[in-house]
DNA sequence: ATACTGAATATTTTATTGAATATTCACTGC
DNA sequence: GCAGTGAATATTCAATAAAATATTCAGTAT
């Protein structure tokens, strides 16, 4: 009577691969990376790598999903902080994910590389990251208002305004283009100039 | 006893270069136009090119540059405009900024792909328009501090977070990734929101 | 000296092909 | 049926040579 394994086995198999993919990928790149290595660290032939995934590129994907989610939890994290005021929280998402993409950018390239390339052809995973996103940042607004430090009429649109105005901390392009620290301080004025907005009574979204 | 005549002969046919390159970077892009082509149809050699260009890098570089000049001529014929208040300024910067890197993006990939590829290796021309960006949006944040819409300490610095904040409408990747009515309605909205931010009492840049 | 050219040379792009790799499939052991 | 394999086939990569193009240069005309 365990609670609800159903596929243990193949799903861990299937966790398995994706590790030692990423390992590889994180070292060597997606084009250096054959799937007859993949298939040698976890002990089995290239061929039963299909058992568990349509194709290479279907293995890159997984692992981006991973590397996206972890963005996510990362907000998450900061999103569901307990004591701290919505201002707070709307800083330290920020720059937490600048922090992020910075280090992901200048650490770890190739994974960067892997996940760039892969959204070029599931422009929905990153449709539904940025949706995550917004649905904490609704939640930092929505707290915000309860305790009187915003005035926002629509949380869930404003959300997308904020995360918009905050793009550019979020997108690695930006990362080679300017110093951290310059992107930090940035990053830091841009929050206080929306914090003071999100204050103000008259804005109004359109439409 | 002609005005500033300096070097007109010189002049104008780099100029008329430039347009002959120009037009068939348009059609054909950057690796496609020979200087073969060029020369021929400026009634030239080829070899005849390199008394007024250094190479084709340069010939390609000076097109990218006259395009970006293009965008700020356009901005400050909006921060010039008489009649307007700062907010509306602000708000016609934006949405005109984000239709000429739309429409350039949709309309003229080729030469947009030559932008790309010249900033590359020109990083200080991108800094010298962002910095050209930003001297005119200070011109209407002093302009809204003179006219008590605004209440901005540090006009340079609050102008350089502001096209921080906008930057995703200027930025040819992200054209590809929304509907131009999306881009609209949502760089309305961000402005919307810096404006609130800049009316209000207690923003202070950082440092 | 200035504006220019055609021929010579250097560099880049393109095409080709053999090798490496991805993917499929018929098959084995459980 | 499920988990797996090795051999066969399809696709992609990488090295190279050939062709196209960029760039230089010696020289002409004004």
């Amino acid at each position: 009577m365990q609670p609800k394994p159903v596929e243990t086995t193949s799903d861990s198999v299937r966790v398995g691969i994706l590790d030692a993919a990423e390992a590889r990928f994180r070292i060597y790149g997606l084009n250096k990376t054959t799937m007859a290595e993949i298939a040698h660290d976890m002990d089995m032939s290239a061929s039963n790598l299909y058992r568990y995934f349509k194709n290479k590129q279907d293995i890159a994907a997984a692992c981006a999903c991973r590397c996206i989610d972890t963005q996510t939890d990362l907000l998450r994290g900061v999103v569901r902080t307990p004591g701290l005021s919505a201002a707070e929280k709307l800083e330290r998402c920020a720059l937490e994910m600048l922090r992020y993409t910075w280090e992901t950018a200048h650490d770890q390239p190739r994974i960067n590389e892997l996940v760039n390339h892969v959204i070029l052809e599931h422009r929905d995973m990153v449709h539904h990251k940025v949706q995550e996103s917004c649905s904490l940042l609704a939640e930092v607004l929505a707290q915000g208002n309860e305790s009187g430090e915003f005035e926002v009429a629509d949380v869930v649109k404003t959300a997308e305004t904020v995360h918009a105005a905050l793009k550019m901390f979020h997108v690695p392009i930006f990362m080679s283009l300017y110093a951290h620290e310059v992107l930090m301080l940035r990053a830091r004025d841009v929050v206080a100039l929306l914090i003071s907005g999100l204050r103000g009574r008259d804005h109004e979204p359109s439409q």
